[in-house]
RNA sequence: GGCAGGGUAGCUCAGCUGGUUAGAGCACGGCACUCAUAAUGCCGGGGUCGCGGGUUCGAGUCCCGCCCCUGCUACCA
């Protein structure tokens, strides 16, 4: 079996979970069930940032320790994910001491095996006592940081360690070049790409100030142990979270798939694959910035104003059609808005009156004209289209252009409508002499029916194991493959038909 | 400011190296059908293709200028 260890960005504990996060989320474990259905031995992985001044203050405001804090908030992100039916393998979270172990590990490795690119050197800025942080100059006015106008900045030197970002730019550029699919979509590659090009500078790498996060390993020249930063904090999740530094990790570093939000891409595709490098490790195969989903038009922001109750989101349709709405309005690769009044076109003209009908109407018919048994028949011209559309599927999803995907199932739900005008079974029906017209429309619908089910599966598991069921599909939906779904053949099955999947007036409350 | 990508029907978008009446889905209107969740199918209305010049037999598609939007332009994460 082929490895996939895919992950997405570990969120901030520092506030509820709202749309982007689950946006995210939800296309990561779309594409996470769809290489289970390819065959492929999967591990995916999300988590938790726990780490940070601004956790810290949080917890200070509320009186709690940091750590209650982030457990509390922890719990509230992992009942989201399992309301949202994401599949994850395993959540990770910065604060537990197998992480911190090993970024510790991935520090002493670098100053083993690139022993220059850790130094240290004096940072001297304005910091802000109200921010607690050093102010960039286009955040001073006056002598005093915007937001808190009351206080004078102090001028600060500290003297931190350093990480030689700059001497990678060189291999990073190489390394683009070599593939083309390290970082995707393409806007984001060429971005990043100009940004090496200019050239880049080193980073820091510890705080003195920063209580709340793991110790860096070795201490400064005059004896000082200070925090580690950020990104030699944070990033390193998706090499602790196999096992590192241990011989035997749960699932095998590199990771195939970071699937990220574009606002931190720099991160992931700069500052990480130079972190690997100098650690004489192996880089991610492939790195997947998505957009962001705006609500109503307007931005959409973790600290703006503007958001979502998820949990109302999710009760008013429920969560797979909340995943499919997502996915099927938002593209991929790019910024998206959310909307009720779209919500409710989607659902009704996708959901209800499409597939769910196209559904109803199929299995309503084999029933009536078949008690129920597809009929077997030979294959005919409809499943030339079909295999079109499960190719052109299949494209989408392995550029993780998960809008594209079910742009293309829903083109076979729509020639699956027309279908069942254009033959007309009901007047079949009604001549006996036509019965081998009327098996052989049925069982194409119902193949197609079939394929559209498992096709479907990666976005909407549970309205996809439901219709399985009615269908009367072998074993569980998700032990399809997509390597032989062209050679589906639901003849023998026995269907029976229950509540309608989408019901036109919404669900039932609850 | 610099770099990059956009501005096409009410909405979301497709239109490759320039070529006949500019397309799709949703929304809207009419007709048909009845297996189905009053669902479906067919037909139709609807666009100065951001603005102004230019090249060309011919430009949404190329060139110049302008307007507007978005992203990147490195230590909150």
């Amino acid at each position: 079996m082929t490895a996939y260890y895919l992950t997405t960005a570990i969120d901030y504990a520092n506030g509820d979970p709202h749309l982007g996060h689950a946006f995210e989320k939800i296309g990561a474990d779309v594409i996470a069930r769809y290489h289970r259905m390819r065959g492929d031995d999967v591990w995916f992985l999300i988590g938790m940032d726990e780490h940070g001044q601004k956790v810290a203050q949080t917890a200070a405001d509320r009186g709690l320790t940091p750590q209650a804090l982030v457990d509390e908030v922890a719990a509230t992100f992992q009942a989201m994910w399992r309301r949202l039916d994401i599949s994850n393998d395993q959540f990770i979270r910065t604060t537990e001491p197998a992480h911190k172990n090993g970024v510790q590990a991935l520090i002493e490795r670098i100053f083993e095996k690139s022993p220059s690119d850790f130094y240290e050197k004096s940072y001297e800025g304005h910091y802000c006592v109200g921010c607690e942080a050093f102010k960039q100059e286009n955040e001073v006015v006056d002598g005093r940081c915007v937001l808190h106008p009351t206080r004078v900045l102090e001028w600060v030197e500290e003297r931190n360690w350093f990480f030689r970002l700059s001497k990678y730019a060189d291999f990073l550029k190489s390394h683009f070049e070599a593939h083309p699919d390290f970082l995707q979509p393409s806007s984001r590659r060429n971005e990043i790409l100009s940004l090496i090009n200019q050239g880049l500078d080193d980073v820091s790498a510890s705080r003195a100030r920063l209580a709340w996060g793991v110790p860096f390993p070795r201490p400064t020249s005059d004896g000082e142990v200070q925090t580690t930063y950020v990104w030699f904090d944070a990033l390193p999740n998706y090499l602790t979270a196999t096992g590192f530094p241990n011989a035997e990790p749960r699932q095998q570093w590199p990771a195939q798939l970071h699937v990220i939000g574009k606002d931190i891409t720099r991160f992931h595709s700069v500052i990480w694959p130079a972190m690997l490098e100098a650690a004489g490790l192996p880089l991610p195969e492939r790195i997947w910035a998505h957009g962001f989903v705006n609500l109503g038009g307007e931005r959409f922001s973790k600290s703006a104003g503007v958001k979502l109750e998820l949990g109302e989101a999710i009760d008013r349709f429920g969560a797979d059609s909340f995943r499919f709405f997502l996915m099927r309005e938002i593209p991929f690769d790019t910024d998206g808005n959310f909307s009720w009044e779209r919500f409710e076109e989607r659902y009704t003209s996708d959901l209800a009156n499409g597939f769910g009908n196209l559904a109803s109407r199929t299995i309503a018919m084999i029933e009536k004209y078949r008690g129920g048994v597809v009929p077997t028949v030979v294959r005919n011209d409809a499943y030339a289209a079909d295999a079109r559309d499960i190719t052109a599927y299949a494209e989408a999803m392995d550029g993780h252009m998960l809008h594209l995907a079910l742009e293309a199932v829903f083109r076979n739900v729509d020639s699956g409508n027309e279908y069942v005008t254009s033959q007309a079974p009901w007047k079949l029906a009604k001549d006996p002499a036509l019965a081998t017209a009327l098996d052989e429309t049925l069982a194409t619908l119902a193949r197609k029916l079939a394929i559209q089910t498992v096709l479907l599966a990666p976005y909407m598991p549970r309205k996809a194991q439901s219709l399985w069921e009615q269908l009367g599909g072998p074993g569980i939906v998700s032990d399809q493959r997509f390597a032989s779904l062209d050679s589906l053949d639901p003849s023998g099955w026995t269907m029976t038909k229950g509540a309608p999947l989408f019901p036109r007036d919404g669900p039932p409350a609850a």
